[in-house]
DNA sequence: TATTGTTATACTCTATAACTATA
DNA sequence: TATAGTTATAGAGTATAACAATA
């Protein structure tokens, strides 16, 4: 990894030109439906926990501060796409549990995202793709006994 | 691509997600030298073409307006780490190009930033790593043959 | 004391439109 | 008329500090 000809094959420049890459595009894709990638990817957060996930959780798998996350759940939750229930366990936390409306909805989002991803990358070796997720949720999760897919 | 069980086997999310991290780094690492992602990539965009670059395609390289590379270009010219060049072939362009100082300290920013990249991604098989740049490159420049390392 | 969600604030990044000088 | 660089502006994302309620 020492020597490299120039950025254009820096991985860390790579990474970040996809990343904006995708999520212009998502954010493109999802317009329709009235959200953005950071809204869909909250909503389906929260979707993947059918009993709910306390707000900080869902800011620390998005890599945000707790703060970042207070506009996005408000409007998540003025559409009823999500609901801020009460933890019976720990009054501190709110719960974010998807309503029906937010499942329908996060369902035909995650398929429009897909769509997206499909256009970068749909032409590559699919095993190729599963070390690649691999490769990224170990420097995005460490310490985490992953699997994926 | 179809089924995934949750958004964090997203490709999408993993490369925004990595894309954050390797930002955030790098800005840390970057700091000292007085140098951002941004400013460390328009740099080093100088200093791989020796006979200097339009703007507009640093701007192009880093997937960006070229308004936004305005400021960017100012501060570097400021310090004196780059020149703007007039085009003697097209008096609109102005080639940006990379001083002996630009050079050297271009050259200890990539050091840092290749610590960043090596922190993340330095226990995975090297072929493994060379296949993603060779998938991210793919999507972020199509219909380009390119050479990587 | 520590933690969850929240408010507030400042800064950076993103996205567009319009202007100027050159072609 | 088209293109390179620039200015201006609004909106989205990032980074911190501090506060109230609860543990």
């Amino acid at each position: 990894m020492e020597n490299q000809r120039s950025i254009e094959s820096d991985l860390g420049y790579l990474l970040t030109r996809a990343g904006m890459l995708v999520v212009r595009a998502t954010n493109e894709a999802l317009a329709p439906l009235e959200l953005r990638t950071r809204s869909y990817t909250a909503l389906s957060l929260a979707c993947d926990r059918p009993d709910g996930v306390p707000q900080r959780q869902v800011a620390a798998d998005m890599g945000l501060d707790p703060s970042q996350l207070v506009a996005i759940i408000d409007e998540l939750e003025q559409r009823k796409l999500v609901a801020r229930t009460p933890d019976p366990n720990d009054r501190r936390n709110k719960l974010i549990v998807a309503t029906a409306a937010g499942r329908d909805l996060c369902a035909v989002a995650a398929r429009r995202s897909a769509e997206v991803t499909e256009r970068y990358f749909g032409s590559v070796d699919p095993a190729a793709l599963d070390q690649m997720r691999e490769m990224l949720g170990q420097a995005v999760f460490p310490d985490t006994d992953r699997i994926l897919r």
